[in-house]
DNA sequence: ATAGGGTTAG
């Protein structure tokens, strides 16, 4: 195990007691015990974690605070909350540092805010960043109020930084509350806020759907920065890889395509970092303005390992520019990766692939992936990919086929897929016997469900399409009614059925 | 050794 190695620590040494212990000098300890704290930090998985935890033990640095909230932090950091919390429990004497890691972790774990809060108070001296663990754990508890109190707090208490003006920003934009993220942020001023902040809540705009906005504060950014320049005055506004990410994404959500081609050059220009985030952004800004190989060029040219992200970008992308043999080959590539290079595919992978297979026609190739998904890479198909392979088959003329997939699918159907099925079923001439009744079965179903969503609005126009009008007035009916109950949420607007079939049948 | 920001499908 690498991670052995890196601790420098020669324990292959003989255990000089019955415990398996080892004996190290003094100064050898110390020296291990650095080295181990910057092995435990540079980990990657907890099977590494564990190793050095139990070298830990072997050494007699167990009840190391230092070495152990490292640890804690790992352990936390993989999710395993209560094996940190073990180890806090656990722990000798604790710091503040070690009380701060572990209200981290407990905010982390999705808002443990109960057992961080009690913790909060027993703690005599707090620093910024004690405050700040506090506000994040009511934040992820989506108690905004309780958040707000003890940021309000913190202000008071004269221990608060631009950290805890994030920290609460952030609250408010995943709240998708933008009105009161703006409130504070202008409430800032103008020397406070720092790129994090202005990242923030551009990341918060865009997750509101409003890519326009986003681009308007990053040409304030920019502009700010750059008299922040002239002035020579600090330079804390300089965009950021993370502002670019976020920038290049918005551009691909309004389709501004040329906007996103010159950042990709003042990237190049100011010498931004690029990891796998950003090429990310931009590989799939140029996959969706037509350019694959552009975003290819950003995919070999990478300066580290793709991710689950780059791959499923690259593989959806190819699939999208109707290059779906080349999305097979980089799923290929993706599993098999050259040793210990592999990427795990997961859902989104698959709907990617089985939707790239179905564009191009690869019947064989999109049949033999979906029956691999879980024997084979351990993914077990959901409803969307056998709606994908639904679709591929029914493209392929394969109705029947489709039909038996459905009938034996394991759970229900949704709205989506019967409707493609009744559509593309019935959109084959040639098998207008079987089209017939399968369309009826699929009618028969949907009918049985609840169309409380939009796909009530895609389904009355389909039955529009099949001239069957009294069902579309049963199903309008259903969809006023459904509007009439709804939440206020967003609603799917009224659109054109995807496929349609009046104008494909009218000769 | 601790607190704040970004990416993928249909």
């Amino acid at each position: 195990m690498a991670a052995y190695y890196a601790t420098g620590a020669r324990v292959q040494r003989k255990p000089v007691d019955s415990c398996g212990c080892y004996f190290l000098s003094p100064p050898m300890l110390t020296h291990s015990r650095a080295a181990l704290v910057r092995a435990v930090a540079a980990c990657a998985g907890c099977r590494e974690a564990q190793a050095l935890h139990s070298l830990a033990w072997k050494l007699g640095l167990a009840s190391d605070v230092v070495l152990a909230t490292a640890l804690l932090i790992r352990y936390a950091k993989r999710g395993l909350l209560a094996t940190a919390q073990r180890l806090f429990d656990e722990m000798p004497r604790r710091d503040v540092v070690a009380c701060n890691a572990i209200l981290a972790a407990l905010g982390s774990a999705g808002g443990r805010a109960a057992g961080a809060r009690a913790l909060f108070e027993r703690m005599a001296d707090r620093t910024p960043a004690t405050w700040n663990a506090m506000v994040t754990c009511y934040c992820r508890a989506d108690d905004l109020g309780s958040a707000r109190l003890v940021f309000e707090a913190s202000l008071r208490a004269g221990s608060s930084s631009v950290v805890s003006w994030n920290a609460m920003i952030n609250g408010y934009c995943k709240a998708g509350r933008m009105d009161a993220a703006r409130d504070l942020f202008d409430l800032m001023g103008r020397t406070l806020p720092d790129v994090v902040t202005w990242n923030t809540i551009m990341a918060g705009y865009l997750h509101r759907g409003e890519p326009a906005t986003v681009i308007a504060m990053f040409h304030r950014l920019v502009h700010i920065h750059q008299q922040q320049q002239q002035h020579e005055e600090e330079h804390k506004l300089r965009p950021t890889t993370v502002t670019m990410a976020t920038v290049v994404t918005a551009c691909t959500q309004v389709g501004d395509s040329a906007l996103g081609r010159q950042i990709h050059l003042q990237i190049r220009q100011q010498g931004t970092r690029v990891d796998a985030v950003l090429s990310n952004a931009l590989m799939d800004m140029y996959f969706k303005c037509g350019s694959a190989d552009c975003a290819l060029d950003i995919f070999r040219t990478m300066p580290c390992r793709p991710n689950l992200f780059c791959w499923n970008t690259v593989i959806a992308g190819l699939g999208m520019n109707g290059r779906g043999e080349d999305a097979v080959t980089a799923f290929r590539d993706m599993v098999e990766g050259g040793r210990k290079h592999e990427v795990k595919p997961d859902a989104v992978t698959f709907v990617a692939l089985l939707s790239a297979c179905s564009h191009s026609g690869l019947v064989a190739a999109g049949r033999k992936l979906f029956a691999d998904m879980l024997p084979v890479h351990g993914v077990p198909p959901q409803t969307e990919h056998y709606g994908c392979v639904v679709d591929l088959l029914c493209r392929a003329g394969r109705v029947d086929e489709a039909a038996r997939l459905v009938r034996a699918m394991p759970g229900r159907p949704n709205a989506k897929l019967l409707g493609s099925l009744l559509l593309l079923d019935a959109r084959a001439p040639e098998r207008q016997e079987d089209g017939v009744r399968l369309s009826e079965w699929a009618a028969r179903r949907i009918s049985e469900m609840d169309l409380g969503d939009g796909a009530a609005y895609g389904l009355s126009n389909v039955y529009a399409s099949l001239q069957r009008w009294e069902r579309v007035e049963e199903h309008r009916k259903g969809v006023r009614a459904a509007a009439g109950h709804g939440k206020g949420t967003r609603r799917k607007q009224p659109g054109r059925a995807r496929y349609d079939l009046a104008s494909s049948c009218a000769n």
